[in-house]
Order: C-alpha cells, then sequence, then structure tokens
RNA sequence: GGCGACAUAGCCAAGUGGUAAGGCACGGGUCUGCAACACCCUUAUCACCAGUUCAAAUCUGGUUGUCGCCUCCA
C-alpha cells in the first residue's frame, strides 16, 4: 500500500514516510508501566498518544499488532548495586508480596487505560514471563563476546559495538556518561556506560523474585525484557518502538545495542517518543511522591475523556504543561463538543461525497505525524459545515476511531451519582411544583424556588430539552 | 559543564517562505418571564535584535527566558 503515515523518528529526529518491514502490516512495540505504583497522568500521556498513534495507523488502513511489556521485575531505582528494585521498595511500603503488588498494580494501569479508551495491547507480555527467553538472549551475548560477567553479575559491554548512542550525535558521545554527580558507580563494570543483564549479586539481598541461570540464581536487569519480548512476539524485526522521551537514555539506547548485538542487524526502524507532561515546578514524577492519578481527577469532577483531550489538543513532541486551569477550560469544551453532537439529527440523507471530503481532511491531520490538533479542528469544521446531520454523525463515529472521545455517546450526563434518592425525590418535587407556579406566571415563586434548591446545592437550568438539575 | 527542545491572543493551540486555523474564556447581540442553554458577532502581526528575500511567525546568526536529558522516571 501507498506510504500514508508520516512520523518523527527519533533515530534520524526528521519526520519520515512510515514504510513498514512487511506491506501493510505493522508491528508496534510499546514500553509498558513498571507496575509497582499507580500510573500518573503523565505516564499516562504516553499511553494515550501512542493508542492514537495505534489508531491512526489502523485508519489509513494498516493491519497492526501490538506488544506491550509489564515490568514487573528489575527496574532498579538506580543501575548501580546500591539501588532499591521498584517493585521491592512498593510491596514494602504496602506490606504485600512482590507478585502481588504486580497484580494489583497491573490491573489498575488498565482500569486507568479503558477509562482513558486507550486499547489494550494485542499482546500484553509481563516481564516474569519471559526468565528463560532472557537467559537464553544473555548466553547468546555472551557467547558472541558482548557481554562478561563481573562481581557475579553479567554485564553488556558497550565498548564492543561502534555505535553504542544510536540517538546522540557525535559530539555528544564522550560527554554523555558519568557527569551526573549523583550517580553512584558499579565498580564491576568495565566501562561507565556498560549495563547489567543479569543480577546475581546486590546489595538487597532480600530481594523475592530470583530464578535460577547458569550465572546463579538472581534476576534480569530492567533492560533486557523489552528485546527479548518483542523479539518473542515480532521475531528480529520490527516496525516502532515507543515511549517516554525519558527512555531514550538509558533504556532504548541499552535495548538497541543489545538487540543489534544479539541479531547482527538493524532491528528497529522507528522510534516514537512521547514528551513529557510537566507541572508548573516542572516534570511530573513518581520519585517526587506527589503525582496525579486518573483516579484523583474524577474525584475532582474531570471526565477522565477531558484528560484525553486535553491531550489531544497538543502535540505529542511538545511538552505539556498541566494545570487545572486548562482542564476547566477543556471539560467546558468536552460537554459543549458533547452536547452538540447529541443535538444531530440522524433521520436524515447520508452524504458520501461530503463524508470522503472530510474524512480525507482528518487522515491527513492525523497522518502528518500525528496532528492531533488539526484533527479536532476537522471535528469542529464538520459540525459547522453545510452538510446533512446524518453525514456529520457518520463522521463523528469515524473519527472516533482514532480520538476514542466518546463523540456519539449523547451529551455529558450532569446528574451526580452520589445524590442519594431523598434529596433526588425533594429535588423532583421542587421542580414540579415550579412547573406549576410558571404556569401560572407565579414567576417570584418560580425564582423562589430555584433558590430554595440553591441552598441545598441544586443549580437548575431550562435547557430546551427540558429542566436539568446538577450539584453546585 | 555538555547535549537537546520549546517561546504564536486572557488560556490551550495549528500553521515551516506569500500577508495569522480551531477551541475555551471575555465582551456585544438574538431567543426565552429572569438566569442558564442554543445561536450570531467580536478579539493577535507571532519573546527580543540583526540579516537573507519581491515577500518571514515560518530561513540564518545572536540575545533572553522556560523546560528536558546526561544510568529513578512515560
Amino acid at each position: 500500500m501507498e506510504n500514508k503515515m508520516q512520523i518523527f523518528n527519533t533515530l534520524t529526529r526528521t519526520v519520515e514516510n512510515f514504510v513498514p518491514n512487511e506491506d501493510g502490516k505493522v508491528a508496534m512495540y510499546t514500553c509498558g508501566p513498571t507496575v509497582y505504583h499507580f500510573a500518573h497522568i503523565g505516564n499516562l500521556r504516553s499511553y494515550i498518544m501512542e493508542d492514537v498513534l495505534e489508531k491512526s495507523l489502523r485508519y489509513v488502513g494498516y493491519d497492526v499488532k501490538r506488544v506491550m511489556n509489564i515490568t514487573d521485575v528489575g527496574h532498579l531505582s538506580s543501575d548501580a548495586d546500591t539501588g532499591e528494585d521498584k517493585m521491592l521498595a512498593g510491596a514494602k511500603r504496602e506490606k504485600k508480596t512482590v507478585m502481588q503488588i504486580a497484580q494489583f498494580y497491573t490491573d489498575a494501569f488498565f482500569a486507568d487505560c479503558e477509562k482513558l479508551k486507550i486499547k489494550r495491547p494485542d499482546v500484553v507480555e509481563p516481564a516474569t514471563n519471559c526468565i528463560s527467553e532472557f537467559i537464553e538472549m544473555i548466553e547468546a551475548l555472551l557467547e558472541k563476546g558482548y557481554a562478561y560477567v563481573a562481581g557475579e553479575n553479567v554485564y553488556f559491554d558497550t565498548s564492543k559495538l561502534d555505535d553504542y548512542y544510536a540517538f546522540s550525535s557525535q559530539t555528544e558521545k564522550e560527554l554523555m556518561i558519568g557527569v551526573r554527580d549523583d550517580v553512584e558507580e558499579d565498580t564491576n563494570k568495565r566501562g561507565k556506560s556498560d549495563f547489567v543483564l543479569w543480577f546475581t549479586k546486590s546489595k538487597f539481598d532480600n530481594q523475592e523474585l530470583k530464578w535460577e541461570s547458569p550465572w546463579g540464581v538472581g534476576y534480569p536487569g530492567w533492560h533486557i525484557e523489552c528485546s527479548c519480548i518483542s523479539m518473542k512476539h515480532f521475531g528480529e524485526y520490527m516496525d516502532i518502538h515507543c515511549g517516554g522521551v525519558d527512555n531514550i537514555f538509558p533504556h532504548h539506547t541499552n535495548e538497541i545495542a543489545q538487540s543489534e548485538a544479539y541479531t547482527g542487524h538493524k532491528w528497529c526502524n522507528y522510534w516514537f517518543h512521547v514528551h513529557h507532561l510537566n507541572d508548573k515546578s516542572g516534570k511530573m514524577s513518581k520519585s517526587k511522591g506527589d503525582f496525579l492519578t486518573v483516579s484523583l481527577l474524577e474525584e475532582k469532577g474531570y471526565h477522565p475523556l477531558v484528560y484525553r483531550m486535553f491531550c489531544l489538543q497538543s502535540h505529542y513532541r511538545k511538552p505539556l504543561e498541566f494545570s487545572y486551569d486548562v482542564m476547566d477550560n477543556m471539560e467546558n469544551t468536552y460537554a459543549k463538543l458533547r452536547k452538540s453532537i447529541a443535538g444531530l439529527n440522524e433521520d436524515t440523507a447520508f452524504e458520501p461525497d461530503q463524508f470522503a471530503i472530510y474524512k480525507e481532511k482528518f487522515e491527513n491531520a492525523v497522518s502528518n505525524d500525528l496532528n492531533t490538533s488539526m484533527a479536532l479542528t476537522v471535528v469542529y469544521e464538520v459540525l459547522k459545515a453545510e452538510i446533512s446531520d446524518n453525514t456529520k454523525l457518520a463522521l463523528m463515529r469515524s473519527f472516533d476511531e482514532v480520538l476514542s472521545l466518546d463523540l456519539t455517546a449523547g451529551a455529558l450526563e450532569t446528574e451526580d451519582a452520589g445524590i442519594d434518592a431523598e434529596l433526588e425525590a425533594y429535588v423532583l418535587a421542587k421542580i414540579e411544583e415550579r412547573k406549576a407556579a410558571k404556569k401560572e406566571k407565579n414567576f417570584a415563586r418560580a425564582d423562589e424556588i430555584r433558590g430554595e434548591l440553591l441552598d441545598k446545592g441544586i443549580v437548575l437550568e431550562d435547557t430546551r430539552e427540558g429542566v436539568k438539575w446538577k450539584k453546585a
């Protein structure tokens, strides 16, 4: 098929025509969450945009197979052996076993994804499912001379590669490593950029998850899992690898090092990186302790899809600053949009030519390096266009295959589920009373009733569809 | 210290050489007993300086500011 998708490739730092290895098919890999805690909405920004990428590829006609790993072992808070395993730290914090933690937060992650309409990848693979594959690959790397054993751990020898820093320019290379002074060094390493493939020795010996290996009882390093899991499901080639920008170095750099050393050839052609969600003080991060989750947004009264729309109106390669002001803005935008679409009359003629015109506009926006902001503009363009409501509805349904904003699900419910039956009965009675007063043109009484309800925290609105009420 | 990204109206944001999309908010108006809803109208010369060009938000150089990466991070 013809090249329909243009996408920024971190490897070349340019927007390229996307050409998959196999015509019409896309092998797409996503670095999944480390399931030691809830995902914060910054994490979820990446998954939302990757979801849009997957759906856009499908929209323009590709057959996409998507794989995601779940990091449930091996992700240290530092690569030096002084670090603490994230999973173990989570388990300690909550007095549960590591596997209980992993299961709990994996479920929580997918629950959040569901709320945000993020499609579950075709394959979801926990790292702990693939220990034998990790061991096989590490053995092969040792055999080929790309790895060495030191201090009872296995390390990858980055000096064996001509081009370890796949994502960096030549001038950066000499300066990258070990500049940060808060980094503690692992003295077993031959080179500063070497990294661990398999641990048997570390300072946290109470590690719960350990496996037999040719190098002793231990557990895998973080980077090896993505290389192995992708090859388990895609073989030695894949098309797009996704993740947040913070994964570029070292995680993705190390993945490329291992994978290409192992296969002896180019591994993945396109690297898709989503930029960070920041707040006023900078990057949102779990290690700062305080972070925002989807549940928290819901508690504050925001529909999860308001956050999705917040992400879509920005570009994935721009840092995005989160604020409640913008969320409030977006909340209005989203409610108005849903309401406007809900008012369309399906019982009108369908105009295939018009449908095709706007569908192409939308496709162009989305295939231009995921210009989601422009895609949303096309939504508004359609709603304002001189075409039949039924055509508009068909277009909304079509666009929603990518946007996943529940565009045609009707107006947003304003009734608050938290209101108890007694209050509801009272409110409904008052509404009837007010209706009667209005009928008798007793507007003073009608306004009085509205005031009474307001005192109880209930706001009345006379809309075209009848009286609506909600919590203030 | 090195590397990189970004800087467009009150806010979010598109636009990569031809005279500034869209959304929200504000203001004005129509409608309705009022309010709200809905609908209509209105709002910028693109951080700063210099240069290239017939023409620059868009290219080049510099300045300032914000942010990110340099083995915890999506």
